[in-house]
DNA sequence: TATATTTCTTTACAATTGTTAAGTGGCAGG
DNA sequence: CCTGCCACTTAACAATTGTAAAGAAATATA
């Protein structure tokens, strides 16, 4: 494996440690293609990801639209938090944007781990919160900024987006058209 | 005390049970004037709330402008989750709406009860998931929804803010302008 | 390489929103 | 009762965004 299997497993920065490293075994390669569906709405997830090489994206289909939430990358770990950690059907659809090798931690063994050790909760609410602080970030952006100010903060924050990821799922991340962020590209010069 | 304790400490449905009604003394009462400053933006929270009679709203400087992120009424928690469980400068300001009749949990004190009962982590946890879900709805709906059917889904989904929040606030909540809502209310005769 | 498919850009027009400023109504304090 | 303050509405105009359709560019596939 040539990254670190993280303490988040949901988006979170890496965060190696030596209670992670005792259990990485129970981590699983799966190695997939472009464009695999790995959770689809309103399924229950069984499964956390994480990504050792590749890309994915959270996304939902909101009337007939497919909207983009999330852009996950290499060392980055991906769920549908809510439902992997409470078992309820997921709202949303995790998918693999380009050719992706990835390891994944069944539910069972999650089980497993937390029950052999408990202190991995804690882990695990600290990755909560983190998660929960990102969100709000998000959130707090699309009320606050314009469009053209949320595109050029990920310009400015996460660059490599641009690079890997489809414009037309970039607009519908930003919550405009792709239309409309193709004039603000252009604005922009 | 007319309410009941809830187990989340930032705004997720009341839900007693007998684990935190074993430290339900941890919480002290509070009453204060409408406009009180709870927690000021850059501080570190030392205090979760629970509001007994009245409300709060969370809000943040933008550039100068007030904008509106939560509000909360009776039997709900309130917290900047994020300061008070990991010492951080909060992003926020917690401020009264209405005079309020609060009870709030110190640090200190809910560090002894950690201590005492470390299975209340569990209970965090779940409400950590809880508001991550709730702001993941709130960013989505940002995204995907115009302001109008964000307005529309506030009068349907919790009308009662509609009686007690200034226009002004909810205005900024739903990231337009107040002349802007005011002309949606208009068109919604 | 050639062709097909997908992605992105451009255009024109309608609809929505922001900005600024003026006007209305309610409410509290003197 | 009056005055001032605050919240909300309305108006006019500029700017932005959505929609639909066509065209250009890039990418995939044979």
């Amino acid at each position: 494996m040539s990254a670190t299997i993280p303490v988040s497993v949901s988006g979170s920065r890496p965060l190696s440690n030596d209670l992670w490293q005792q259990y990485k075994h129970f981590w699983k390669p799966l190695s997939v293609p472009a464009k695999t569906l790995l959770l689809k709405e309103g399924e229950v997830s069984r499964k956390a990801y994480f990504i050792d090489q590749g890309s994915l994206r959270i996304w939902f289909n909101s009337q007939g639209k497919d909207v983009s939430f999330q852009f996950f990358f290499e060392g980055e770990g991906v769920s549908s938090f809510e439902s992997f950690f409470k078992s309820l059907p997921s709202h949303f659809n995790i998918e693999t944007l380009e050719p992706s090798r990835l390891y994944y931690l069944h539910k069972d063994d999650y089980e497993q781990m937390v029950a052999e050790a408990p202190i991995i909760k804690d882990v695990i609410l600290e990755a909560a919160i983190d998660r929960m602080a990102n969100y709000t970030q998000h959130f707090l952006s699309a009320i606050k900024d314009t469009p053209q100010e949320r595109y050029r903060k990920l310009l400015e924050e996460r660059p490599h987006i641009l690079q890997r990821v489809p414009l037309q799922y970039i607009a519908s991340y930003l919550g405009i058209t792709a239309v409309s962020l193709s004039r603000i590209r252009n604005k922009m010069q």
